[in-house]
DNA sequence: CGATTTTGATAATACGTATTATCACCGACT
DNA sequence: AGTCGGTGATAATACGTATTATCAAAATCG
């Protein structure tokens, strides 16, 4: 009748209303009709409509303490998520798993309040929220062992969105292995025999994949290669190394150093694919893409956050029991032609 | 000692380990240190220890039942939030919120449950989440006046990002109107007599301000104005009509369709601004800036995120209660000077 | 030394929901 | 009439934390 102080409804006071006890509200509210649960379709009907009337909402953390799911998935991202500086990573993923979300009708809970320590954010503090949500999703390049250990050890339902070598961490990633292969196969199929491998830094799992892949894709051929790690700070000085190397075939890790490395290029009046062919082990998902049409991998960002956001789900229905392959396992990335690869000309770059 | 089931520590077992009761618990954790509430240092040392020992997490969910809050901001969008579309006008904002959550120590929790009706989000649905939040932003170029009048009846804690006149409501919005009204007058100054207002059917608060500013900017002006309303897919229809009343002064509402008038433009050999000035009444932050730069107004919007979250901790904590000047308000919108605005030549577009 | 105050800590309870064991009742059958 | 099976519903309890009223023991006082 009269509500409670803080204005909100509940079942207590919906069983005043309908002549009833809580527990039979309780009941009705969730469907129940097991064996040995009997509700006369009188009274469920009564119980509805007064519900209905009131506007009744169940308090998610009621529900949630009293043992039911919640219907939130978590999402940490070890870097924040919409900054300019890292959209071009997370936002296809997110995107993908608002989607998968969508349609689970469950929310997301985005784990913003971790402290953030050397740069990168810390999963586990004293108020985390881990707990409000059914199940967590990590996102990020390079995750901390440790908490994704302590994250089993803690019988938390996660998926990570890309590979992890961690054992006991159900991933969906891409098979960045091949696809490299097959690109730099490709290429030196062209008769490319002089290659230069631009690299990035990471340690993450997905960068020594392409790592492997080159090696993959160069072994058993007779090809003089070189590589170099660097970043978007060193390109003026990668370029120097490059031209050193005079290479006919330049494959670049990073989509952005790749437009840097193409605009050096084009100063120096190298003509791309002419003189040099490139091609990038990513894609850059920008909106205008007046960029180079750059020969490269095509990573299904967005397919990946739905594909995890599902494998969550089949991993907290209780009458589901993903099969080892199905926990772990890689998404084919495809490859975008484009407009920087050719057959290398007798001289090279020099 | 033996873990729950679940495998999570909780405060009784703490309270056995240290040897103390789970109030005493709850006392420490909560730093309690009020009159009346006595622990001797040597006793919350100990139970400190044990805490940090078995790393112990509070249930959330414990704790919003019995009254505490939980650090949770929600987050309801009235579109999806990161599909490429929208992507534009929510990115900023969400950026904002982002990172005036993570000055919080909050959670963001995204309500992308909610059943769409009619393209748009439902906020209100059997199974909401709203009550997990400690408080609510909503976003959105139009809201359902109902769902928001319901969301102040129900003793929600809510901030709109953007201007609302639904009675009640705190916001945070820009003031378009000032600014519209100085873009249109700078650009009357410069001698148009001939203007086209082109504008986009919504009827959200933020539109309708634009409008009035174009007003107040035209009116006791001695000039010639035509208004219509379309979209990007009527561009071609529109900028026929544009041709028919040769307007020197073009104010265009969408950033979007500015673009493609401009490329009409360009295609009909229109000199922009030397035959047709053009101002746009918004920004498209896009990543690679190589759009026409447009002279335009540039809403804070990542700015606008950061301080709605502000007045929502604001409202919520309850050693404040901000004034009603300060529930609603609005932040200043900055002109960009651009190079598409000119003083008119004799002829016009003919 | 008895009375009073202070100290340290706890028992009890509330929060709102889900679940299980139990109960009262009624009609049918022997 | 007494027994039985089925029906409709509820009381009791658990979940984990925060808060308040209460209590025993120790310390201080007159």
């Amino acid at each position: 009748m009269s509500r409670a102080v803080n204005g909100r409804v509940t079942q207590k006071q919906i069983a005043e209303l309908a002549g009833v006890s809580q527990a039979t509200v309780s009941l009705v509210l969730n469907g129940r009709t097991d064996e040995g649960i009997r509700i006369p379709e009188e009274t469920r009907a009564r119980v509805l409509r007064v519900i209905e009337e009131t506007k009744y909402v169940a308090d998610p953390s009621a529900r949630r303490l009293a043992g039911a799911d919640n219907r939130i998935l978590g999402v940490f991202t070890y870097e924040p998520a919409f900054p300019t500086r890292s959209l071009d990573f997370y936002t296809p993923l997110l995107a993908g798993i608002e989607a998968g979300a969508e349609k689970l009708g469950s929310d997301l809970l985005l784990f913003t309040s971790t402290p953030v320590v050397d740069g990168r954010r810390q999963l586990f503090h004293e108020q985390n929220r881990l707990l409000l949500a059914d199940g967590v999703l990590l996102l990020g390049v390079e995750m901390d062992s440790h908490e994704l250990e302590r994250l089993v050890e803690g019988g938390y339902r996660v998926v990570a969105v890309g590979r992890r070598e961690t054992p006991g961490i159900p991933y969906v990633g891409i098979d960045y292995s091949s696809a490299t292969r097959s690109l730099v196969s490709r290429a030196l199929d062209l008769g490319h025999e002089r290659v230069f491998y631009h690299r990035v830094g990471s340690e993450g799992e997905s960068v020594r994949d392409r790592l492997e892949g080159v090696r993959m894709g160069t072994a058993d051929r007779a090809v003089a290669i070189e590589s170099r790690i660097g970043t978007l700070a060193t390109v003026a000085d990668d370029w120097a190394a490059i031209r050193a190397f005079a290479p006919t075939l330049l494959v670049v890790e990073s989509p952005d150093v790749a437009s840097a490395l193409y605009e050096a290029a084009e100063r120096d009046g190298v003509d791309v694919p002419g003189e040099l062919s490139i091609v990038v082990l990513g894609s850059s998902p920008r909106l205008t893409p007046d960029d180079v049409d750059f020969t490269r991998l095509n990573p299904p960002r967005a397919e990946l956050g739905e594909r995890a956001v599902h494998l969550l789900s089949r991993i907290l229905d209780p009458d589901q029991s993903p099969s080892d392959l199905d926990m772990r396992s890689l998404l084919a990335c495809t490859i975008i032609d484009g407009a920087t690869l050719a057959a290398p000309s007798s001289e090279g770059t020099k």
